[in-house]
DNA sequence: GCTTGTTAGTTACAAATGCAACAGTTAGCG
DNA sequence: CGCTAACTGTTGCATTTGTAACTAACAAGC
């Protein structure tokens, strides 16, 4: 017969998406403070502005595979990224509905910006855990994002 | 002089409130599936649902604590709960501005039949770890949602 | 008692989002 | 070629969300 209620040690506090949630929200949170106050950036802004800067060259639908962000918040992102002149677009020659994305030196400038205050973040965040487990925790954490 | 560039170990890729986004969409997208289809609800309703059968009465003030949701998403997923009688709200009477919320039986049903599912859920999510890293995984992302 | 300040919860409005439908381009195949 | 199917990116519309303002209730100090 089947056990259809779920074991005593199972605990709804310990259930990973909600774990997930509240770490990630936390953590974002007080990193959106600097892109959001520095450079009136919004999260998706910040995302795929970091996509950029970080793989050179990508579509929109690049950064849709990579993120997993829905292309409609990709599409208007890159639009206000367009106009404030930090990423530029070109067609791709070889198939006409692609676009190119790439940063300008201007919007390089600010991702350079973000990335020194995004390391001083990341050192804060896992400075209380021991090296070998943060390792392990970014390990699992790609695993579980299916990155890896 | 103050070296103003990341060191070459820093890779955007490991970045935690990254690496912490992919996972979470990942994992609650593929549990969001089962309280969408099965009883139409949202993400905010489900975790009200969660924190009312978790922790039995609580205020919605108690729960935007527990749950850093905002307090106005917590006050439109109570109204919905209410309208499908799931849950019933009684003014405390020592202070009326306060509203203990609890989940009705039917309330509970859903509850009950979700965290089934939830803990199937997670064993699927934890079982490619070692049960001692999983431990330590639930541990440190506690740590990182500041709930312990 | 009265006034001021704080708290619980709701609501109006604006902003962000997701979905579906769309235009434009390419690929496959007869 | 000519047709259909698939793919890239955008837009219209409805839903969800956050901010700020609001009501109602309490609390502290006078």
């Amino acid at each position: 017969m089947k056990n259809d209620l779920p074991p005593d040690d199972f605990d709804l506090t310990d259930f990973l998406p909600y774990l997930l949630n509240q770490a990630a929200e936390e953590c974002s949170l007080a990193f959106q403070k600097h892109y959001k106050d520095r450079y009136g950036m919004l999260r998706t802004e910040w995302r795929v502005l970091f996509h950029l800067g970080r793989f050179g060259t990508l579509t929109a639908q690049e950064i849709s595979a990579r993120s997993k962000m829905h292309k409609t918040k990709i599409s208007r992102a890159i639009t206000k990224l367009e106009h404030r002149r930090w990423l530029k677009r070109d067609t791709d020659a070889k198939d006409r509905r692609r676009e190119l994305l790439q940063l300008t030196p201007s919007g390089q400038k600010v991702y350079h910006d973000l990335v020194q205050v995004a390391h001083d973040h990341q050192l804060e965040l896992l400075g209380q855990f021991k090296m070998t487990d943060a390792k392990a925790l970014q390990n699992m954490l790609k695993r579980l994002g299916r990155l890896k």
